[in-house]
This record gives C-alpha cells, sequence and structure tokens, in this order.
DNA sequence: ATGCATGAGTC
DNA sequence: ACTCATGCATA
C-alpha cells in the first residue's frame, strides 16, 4: 500500500460515472424505506461484468463458467442455510439476552490492538472457501463445491466463548506463490490507450475455464498483474480508467476500488475470475503499446466532492462484530434493537451486517489446497 | 487500502 | 430484504 497510493489519489474525478446502460433497468425499484438521510447520487453505470448479462461479452470471455458456477454457489448457499439459527432457540425468544450477550463480549474487550497501525482489524480466520459452511453453524458437507474446499474448523462456536471470540488472529498468510522478483528497471512512460486491434496477436484465449478460476492462479496472476503494472508505472486509477478504451463489450471503466481490490485479492472469487480476462487484456495491450514506445496519458483531473461517509466508531463497531459473531444475518426486528442500542440508524446497521457478510466471502489467503 | 453505500437482480 | 459487483470518500 505503498508505491502507488500517494500519489495516485486525486488525480481524476471522473471516469466512469454516467453508462446506464443498456435497457439493465427494471421495473422493480424497491421502495426506498423512508430515505433515512441516505445520500444520493445521481447517474451511475451498473453493469456488473458477471453473469446474467443478456448482451454478450467476446467468446474468449464468455465462459457460462460464471453464471453458473455463481448460480450453483448461491443455490448451495440456500440449500444449506435454511436451518434455523440454533442460539437464537437457545436464547429463547429475547431479543435482551441475545443483544446483552453480545454487549457483554463487546465490552469485555478491551481492545489489545495497536491503534497507531494502519492495519487494524481482526478478521475472524476465515477461510474464504470454508465462509459458507461457517456461516450455517451446521456444514453442509462440503460435497459439491466447485472448488478443492473441504476446509476444517469452521470457526470456534460463537455464543459459547466470549473471551477469544474476537480475539484469536491466526493469520496463516499463505505465502504459497514464489513469483517472479521484481524487475528493477522502471520506464517512466505511461502508455493507456491500447489499440483495439492489438498488434502482435496477443490474444490469449483463457479457453479452460477451469484455469481462470482456479484460486492458486488467480492469486498468482493478481500478482503479476500488479508487478508490471507498476513496472509500466500506471496507477490503479488509471487502469481503471483504462479499461473503457478496451471496448470490451459489457465491459466499461472501473475504479482505483476495484482495481487495489483486485490486486489485494479482496475481491469475491468469482469477480476475480471474471475480471482477469479484461486485466489481462489490458495488460496485453498496455505492453505492447509501451514496446511500441505510446505517449503519455492526459488525465483531465477536476471534479467535485460530495457524498459523506458516515463512520461508525470503535465501541459501537465493537459491539457490532459481537453481535455478528453470535448472528451474522439478525432478522430486521433484531437488526432494529441492534440500531436502537447503539443508537445507529437501522439501514446502516443493515448494511454494515452485509458488507461484513460479503467481506467473509472475499478470496484472500485463498491458498486452501 | 478500506469503510460505508448504491443498485440490479433474486428469492 | 438479500447477494454481488462496484464505487465514493477517507484514513
Amino acid at each position: 500500500m505503498s508505491e502507488d497510493a500517494g500519489g495516485e489519489r486525486a488525480r481524476r474525478g471522473s471516469a466512469a460515472i454516467e453508462h446506464r446502460s443498456l435497457g439493465q433497468r427494471r421495473g422493480r425499484e424497491r421502495a426506498p424505506s423512508r430515505c433515512q438521510g441516505l445520500h444520493t447520487r445521481e447517474g451511475r453505470r451498473t453493469m456488473a461484468l458477471n453473469a446474467k448479462q443478456p448482451f454478450t461479452m467476446p467468446a474468449a470471455l464468455q465462459e457460462p463458467k460464471f453464471s453458473s458456477l455463481h448460480a450453483s454457489a448461491e443455490a448451495m448457499r440456500r440449500v444449506c442455510l435454511p436451518a434455523p439459527q440454533l442460539q437464537g432457540n437457545i436464547f429463547g425468544s429475547f431479543d435482551e439476552s441475545l443483544l446483552a450477550r453480545a454487549e457483554a463480549l463487546a465490552a469485555v474487550d478491551i481492545a489489545p490492538h495497536a491503534k497507531g497501525l494502519p492495519h487494524h482489524h481482526h478478521h475472524p480466520p476465515f477461510k474464504p472457501d470454508a465462509a459458507f459452511s461457517a456461516m450455517s453453524g451446521v456444514p453442509c458437507a462440503a460435497a459439491a463445491l466447485p472448488l478443492p474446499a473441504a476446509l476444517p474448523h469452521p470457526l470456534p462456536h460463537p455464543a459459547l466463548d466470549g473471551g477469544d471470540l474476537l480475539e484469536h488472529l491466526s493469520s496463516p498468510l499463505a505465502v504459497g506463490g514464489l513469483p517472479e522478483p521484481l524487475p528493477p528497471p522502471l520506464p517512466p512512460a505511461a502508455p493507456l490507450a491500447l489499440p483495439v486491434g492489438a498488434p502482435g496477436g496477443p490474444p490469449p484465449p483463457p479457453a479452460a475455464p477451469e484455469v481462470g478460476s482456479d484460486p492458486r492462479e488467480l492469486e498468482a496472476f493478481a500478482e503479476r498483474f500488479k508487478q508490471r503494472r507498476v513496472r509500466l508505472g500506471v496507477t490503479q486509477a488509471d487502469v481503471g480508467a483504462a479499461l473503457a478504451a478496451l471496448q470490451l463489450p459489457g465491459v466499461g471503466a472501473l475504479s482505483q476500488s476495484t482495481i487495489c481490490r483486485f490486486e489485494s485479492l479482496t475481491l469475491s472469487h468469482n469477480n476475480m475470475a471474471a475480471l482477469r480476462p479484461v486485466l489481462q487484456a489490458w495488460l496485453d495491450g498496455a505492453e505492447a503499446a509501451h514496446r511500441d514506445g505510446a505517449a503519455g496519458p492526459d488525465l483531465l483531473p477536476g471534479a467535485e466532492r460530495k457524498r459523506k461517509r458516515t463512520s461508525i466508531a470503535a465501541p459501537e463497531k465493537r459491539s457490532l462484530e459481537a453481535f455478528f459473531a453470535l448472528q451474522p444475518r439478525p432478522s430486521a426486528e433484531k437488526i432494529a434493537a441492534i440500531a436502537e442500542k447503539l443508537d445507529l440508524k437501522k439501514n446502516v446497521v443493515r448494511v454494515w451486517f452485509c458488507n461484513q457478510r460479503q467481506k467473509q466471502k472475499r478470496m484472500k489467503y485463498s491458498a486452501v489446497h
């Protein structure tokens, strides 16, 4: 988080907004439940290049794999989770108990973490692929997992052990890969706009679906990608913006955030797999252009800032984490109760839980082999 | 690099 | 109301 973090920020402010693309809209606008002071935005491009896209992707990129993989994962989850929460029964119907319990846990959490470090956070040692079973409490036999995933202990049983519940942080960082040592030279030029018809025939048909979705492979690619990007002297934001120039069907620009997450493997497995071919394509083009001596980029700065970000204070956050350990998927009622207890908007709490769940499904350390 | 958020697509 | 892919704002 250093090499480009600094210089990269504050460059462009307009890249991908406004794209409202191709008849994707549905008449489904859910009632915005009394907009509770939610920040609004104007237009957005909202087209996931993931699955379920009516329009087509280039043959090379179009892999039913995504949609089906996605689908099966979802299906699995549904099949595996119907079991009602165990704890819920244990503690009876008293939300009070649950809340009190979690609060107690949160209170006991004497924050022994080094606050000074930019890296806070203690993630429960969730194995990415174990998330599914871990969440149900009743693991549904890893039988059908699309990935080689039979993982051991999902998670210490939540409710019964407040002490270390939030504490343990065994970080078995899988360092498996030993990618090429970082190349020393670093030419300044930054070729961004690649010719649509990339010369030199670098169209590597990622034909084999398995290849693209192998966690190990993705991890290696992400690392390689980053190194080569840096080598080209291109920032994450630049890459995201340049993606639009590729003009791949269904692929517009991406944000610095997404590129960053790709490189750090903090995206879902599906997302990683879907993005890989795209970034591969950009890389190929960029390097080719670089060889041919390309012109510098011309990014136009300027943009207006707006939306304010609500931030949840540490104590509240600790409580939320405790609640989450007890119940990753609280009912609306519980969410409301929690929100009231912590004096947060219900929606904020709801979103927090959603994001938390999403976090668990991320790839990080996917050297599960 | 990440936290909180939006929106489409689903269930 | 949830999941997923994404992004703005910010530490």
